[in-house]
DNA sequence: CATGATCCCTGACTGC
DNA sequence: TGCAGTCAGGGATCAT
């Protein structure tokens, strides 16, 4: 299930094939991803050269002279640049075909991700006007993202510091695995309100954050079902996971069981001995 | 405004 | 072997 380091992932999967390229075809064969496919895509984008990859969140920017793609993966969403003739497979929804022979192919079983056309800045569109900083370094936002933002958003609120940190209005890019294993390392009880948590702490959490993710990065994302990079190959970040998906193991600091409990209809793991 | 519930969808898994 | 039921999960959107 992509979340930053596998959008990341992707982007500097995809972006060598696509730069300085043409789109000679788009081939849309499912156009009912989280909102229609637009029906004017093939015309905005035929013809058009891509000039830069980008990522904000988890949205994918494909930026050319006539407008930008904009491309979210869901939950079961991948993109491979593979030859245009390769024969499409069940949930291979659309191709953008490149003047190389190559298409950028977006395959996506849940279809809970998008594939937008935008006009003018990217940054201004509604899903992406109101999103909280980066929490690595980004081409495209450099809004500060440390453990004065963290501590001063989360005065007076309630909300499980999980959920918090989960909230793209708040610091985009965690998603439930990444933010249960920061969690973990900044020894973080992820039910403790996140108005009660001090700026140090805080400040562990900020680098916890960072080093998960930079690492899940270079371990080339987590396959836990369907997530592939850019050429189909599977991430390994899951084998390095402290707590996510370890329910009734043993914690790898100490001789406790790690624990499950649900929360918003999403899975909170956790030690309860080295998590406060 | 802050927060929690709901919904979209399918593959994987479980139990019979 | 097959079938029905359950669950996960990003995140916008709705309800409170």
């Amino acid at each position: 299930m992509p979340e930053l380091p596998e959008v990341e992932i992707t982007r500097r999967g995809i972006q060598s094939a696509l730069v300085g390229h043409t789109v000679t075809d788009v081939i849309v064969r499912e156009t009912r991803l989280r909102w229609p496919v637009p029906a004017h895509l093939k015309r905005k984008l035929s013809g058009s050269t891509f000039t830069t990859i980008n990522r904000r969140g988890k949205y994918l920017l494909l930026a050319t002279k006539a407008g930008h793609l904009i491309i979210h993966l869901g939950m079961s969403g991948s993109l491979r640049t593979i030859a245009a003739d390769t024969q499409p497979r069940t949930h291979d929804h659309i191709d953008i075909v490149l003047d190389t022979g190559i298409c950028l192919r977006y395959h996506d079983p849940r279809r809970f991700g998008a594939v937008l056309w935008c006009h003018g800045d990217p940054l201004k569109h509604p899903l992406l006007v109101k999103l909280g900083p980066e929490p690595i370094p980004n081409e495209l936002h450099d809004q500060i993202f440390d453990e004065d933002y963290l501590y001063r958003k989360s005065r007076g609120r309630r909300r499980a510091v999980r959920d918090f940190i989960m909230d793209s209005h708040i610091v985009v890019g965690v998603g439930n695995i990444y933010a249960n294993e920061a969690l973990f390392i900044a020894g973080i009880h992820p039910r403790r309100h996140a108005g009660r948590i001090s700026r140090h702490r805080y400040r562990n959490l900020v680098s916890a954050i960072r080093d998960t993710l930079n690492r899940a990065i270079a371990a080339g994302g987590t396959t836990l079902r369907d997530f592939s990079n850019a050429d189909g190959n599977p991430g390994y970040f899951q084998q390095t996971l402290n707590v996510y998906g370890r329910e009734g193991e043993k914690c790898r600091q100490c001789d406790n069981t790690i624990r499950r409990v649900t929360s918003g209809g999403r899975s909170i793991f956790y030690c309860s001995h080295c998590q406060h």
